[in-house]
DNA sequence: TTACGGTTTTTTATAAATAAAATACCTTTA
DNA sequence: TAAAGGTATTTTATTTATAAAAAACCGTAA
């Protein structure tokens, strides 16, 4: 059925809510700056109008584009309508393998999965080999592939590569004092106390303020291959979240404890403080990861 | 066109090659283990043996296959029909990026480069998309691609990557007496000495070599994602020799010694002593790659 | 009764088709 | 005359089709 038309929804939709500002009757300026607003060709906003003026919302004369009522909710598309099917497969196949707890060397076949998750056989290939990279499945050539596994074995090979570059990475933070990471370690410090300072329910909002953390720290060696690492395991580590429940809001207390020390050694410049800090924070880090491997 | 039947062919080829070993009149086993010896289907492994009959190689009848006289070099297909389209469009495409000197911010067009490799639009597709990891290029979604470039900042990001594995797997490789790698290591001690007492022409072997010894100092580690990172950018350091010929012969003796210190500081258990020769080498390593790069 | 061969079904690799979206080109109008 | 709109072309994203290859199934003979 080829391409969907979700950039156009999208658009639709963004372009509907950033006419809450304008009251009814305001001019819209010119094609192409609808179209460089929305980040889309001038193709696209032309379909665009022309969509916002079978609404009603917009009259359009030639050059002259006016807004005739305040956009209602009914106005646009439902948010199903406007992700990518790519965008939306991709965290689907992540679902599938990384919560269905396959045993390691479990066969993963595309058409089984295509089957499953209701998308076409090559969109699933491209997800596959795409997701290879995170080390979990392996390709053999003419066949299936194969679930290596979430095993003691991958837990540590990714806890090394991890701490080696978050190491460097920190290192190069408390260097400079001028460093650029600085001010966003400041905001985590802000967050870190806010968070501490509530109830144990709050503590599920733990999970993406570690990998926030961690993502400050890996980007502030600014390294492409750092990042694409740093990537890749948080997928990964989001997951490992859901399968450890045991002790949990302790655990996440004593973790943003951890960070916060981190935090306030770099700030104050106490760098051979904020390693050591950093240091017993990877420790337990890797502790609490390899509790969570079932297999071997 | 859909599938062209290149696994058979290579099987034919493979299966002709092995027998040499055998006289006319000989036996051939079961389908299975032709399949299995082949590392093929029992489905491919029948038509090979149909071909072979057809070429009057075989005689088949039943569970009976004996081998009529032996194979000629007429009878097996030409090496550019068993070469999988896959990857020799993957060789292609590196070639094309590499080689054309893009400078950095360049577009990079899939329907373009289909046309400039006869080769179809998915499968430039899936090789920019596999290529991506290697830093050098970035998708803009709906758009083209944009060529990163072989700057100054891609040299001393991959060399501060690569330093940091390859420094923690030498580690890993000194601190085992009994490590696995240790054999390989006496193995590449007689290969660098023996290519160091050639002729400047023989200078040109020293590339592949070079990628031999940081493969196996990467793999003493053990680390799936080491050997990774270390694939993607053995490919770029291939390249790499290609651009700086000077000095080449006079550097690549030097990075021969360079070498022969580490592996024969690591074979004689001095452990420091094949740190300092490591961390040596890989100075003059970054040094050679920054001096390969022509923009920025 | 089990290993083997014949046959059918399933799955993968590749190509081609199609609509959306971007870009380029040309025309118009303020 | 320059910025905007209209139109045509190119390129990308996605689906579908097809043959090769693998796997499963089943009957048969040593």
């Amino acid at each position: 059925m080829s391409r969907q038309n979700q950039t156009f929804k999208a658009a639709v939709n963004s372009a509907l809510a950033s006419f809450g500002a304008l009251a009814p009757g305001a001019e819209l300026g010119s094609e192409a700056e609808l179209a460089a607003k929305l980040s889309i060709s001038r193709t696209t906003a032309r379909n665009v109008l022309a969509h916002l003026v079978q609404l009603g919302v917009v009259e359009w004369e030639g050059r002259r584009k006016t807004l005739l009522r305040a956009p209602c909710p009914e106005d646009r598309f439902p948010p199903e309508d406007v992700a990518l099917p790519a965008e939306l497969a991709e965290r689907q196949l992540q679902e599938w393998i990384l919560r269905t707890d396959l045993p390691p060397g479990s066969q993963i076949h595309e058409s089984e999965l295509a089957r499953q998750l209701d998308i076409p056989v090559a969109l699933v290939r491209d997800l596959l080999q795409n997701f290879r990279v995170s080390g979990l499945i392996e390709k053999n050539p003419n066949k299936h592939w194969t679930f290596r596994g979430f095993t003691r074995e991958y837990a540590t090979e990714m806890c090394d590569m991890r701490e080696l570059i978050e190491r460097a990475a920190i290192r190069q933070l408390i260097a400079d004092p001028e460093h650029p990471s600085l001010p966003r370690m400041a905001e985590m410090e802000r967050l870190h106390i806010a968070l501490l300072a509530r109830d144990d329910a709050a503590m599920t909002e733990f999970p993406a303020l570690d990998a926030r953390f961690h993502r400050i720290i890996c980007q502030a060696a600014d390294n492409r291959f750092f990042d694409e690492f740093a990537h890749r395991i948080s997928i990964i580590v989001h997951y490992h979240y859901q399968w450890n429940k045991r002790d949990e809001t302790a655990r996440n207390r004593a973790a943003i404890r951890e960070h916060l020390a981190v935090i306030r050694a770099v700030l104050s410049g106490r760098g051979e403080d904020a390693l050591a800090a950093f240091d017993h924070h990877l420790a337990t880090a890797r502790t609490t990861l390899l509790a969570s491997v079932n297999w071997g």
